[in-house]
DNA sequence: AGTTGTCATTGACTGGGATCAAAAACCAGA
DNA sequence: TCTGGTTTTTGATCCCAGTCAATGACAACT
């Protein structure tokens, strides 16, 4: 029922790859859920019954310990694929931190869909050798750096997720963050204490601006380059 | 002329979905490569040339920081298969710790190979669905966990992986570790002196002992589980 | 405008792991 | 058995980020 041909992520999700009879196929299995902020989708340890495609709006990955230390392991954007495929366990809650819109499938459906179309396995396959390329760069991170590149990182990489025009040389870089100050620490292996500190240093050293709490400039590239240390 | 069907890894590697005919095709492109301790197989930033399967010994994944610091991303076994497929950058070296025998595949070859089948394909994005699993669980031990933790959780993984009956409740646990300590520090993200530290820790507690300096030995799993902080 | 609750910032202090330095254990080859 | 080189262990000290605590900013309510 979902017309799949006005998903705002028909050309950039999973589904890009699907003819129209296939898209058919794949639109009666999935199913369009809202989300509000807050709200999880999947609980880590839980079996894994869903997976889906990010429509629209934010959501975390999360890990936690035992005693309730929690780590983020990622966020997904809209066009992202979430869920474990051909897996039984979801290692990993996942967690709309604003309001969102997914496409979810039954896990078994989703199987049996990608394991008859080449195409999609072929996409997935890609995306989760790219994802696995973007967790070893977290892995340096969280194994090497100190907090200050951290969180240099972190801007770097959102700036180059959420911002257009971050190609071009001039244009002044602005973005909104997706997440607080909580879930930056939780993501990046620092207190929430550290992170507002290390953002307060970069503003005083007139490398980035904060317009609001949530609102990010950044005003010199290559000072804020070299704290990620990357010359 | 590399006969696989005497391949040691013929049915753990990533070729065990291979039919006779197609196990020939892949045999054709395969070249089985000899690499000595120490000896780096690919470099990280490298173009992706190459691909393969571990045959025998064992290799590290490693990348570092420009001023040196050496982050460990992975620890390769027989069987594993090695190196970015579908990609154009190697994001990390591969290098080998002990004598090793590597099949290695051009990168370009392998990919034609792998479209060509499924079974193939799929088996390598199962493969990588579970190396992304494996990552973010040390994604949570890079981001949160104590040295002690750190320590324990490494030791209890490297039992799983190199001690056959570690399932049997009685059987005592001895295994040879596969890298040093300078290594050890560099996947956990700690120094070699806190590595070291850890572990003559963790001997005085009589939870482990170290008959020699490759060789753990534990004698209290209850104990190292706990202080691994899995309760 | 005032109240309440959440989230971010700032400050003072602490501690775990890094750093620096030296000794000890181990190994390989002569 | 000695010898030089590597790896590991141990010790002393330091510092970065964590912890604890208070304050400030802001949004959503009355």
């Amino acid at each position: 029922m979902a017309t799949c041909s006005q998903c705002p992520v028909r050309e950039s999700s999973i589904c890009h790859s699907l003819s129209a009879d296939a898209l058919d196929r794949f639109g009666r299995a999935g199913r369009r859920q809202t989300l509000l902020a807050g709200q999880t989708l999947m609980w880590e340890g839980e079996d894994a019954l869903l997976v889906g495609n990010v429509v629209d709006g934010i959501l975390k990955l999360t890990a936690s310990l035992s005693d309730g230390r929690d780590q983020m392991l990622g966020i997904a954007f809209p066009s992202d694929f979430i869920g474990r495929a051909f897996g039984t366990k979801t290692r990993h809650s996942v967690t709309a931190v604003t309001d969102a819109e997914v496409c979810t499938f039954r896990r078994s459906d989703f199987d049996d869909l990608a394991r008859r179309h080449a195409d999609v396995e072929h996409d997935l396959l890609k995306r989760t050798l790219g994802e696995l390329d973007q967790m070893r760069k977290w892995m340096q991170v969280l194994g090497k750096m100190t907090a200050t590149e951290r969180v240099a990182v972190f801007l770097i990489e959102m700036a180059a997720r959420l911002c257009p025009d971050v190609e071009s040389e001039t244009a002044l870089i602005r973005f909104t963050l997706p997440i607080g100050r909580q879930d930056m620490g939780d993501l990046l292996g620092l207190t929430i204490e550290t992170v507002s500190r290390q953002i307060t240093n970069l503003r005083q050293r007139q490398i980035i601006g904060t317009p609001d709490r949530r609102s990010i400039v950044i005003y010199d590239r290559r000072a804020l380059a070299a704290c990620a240390g990357m010359g």
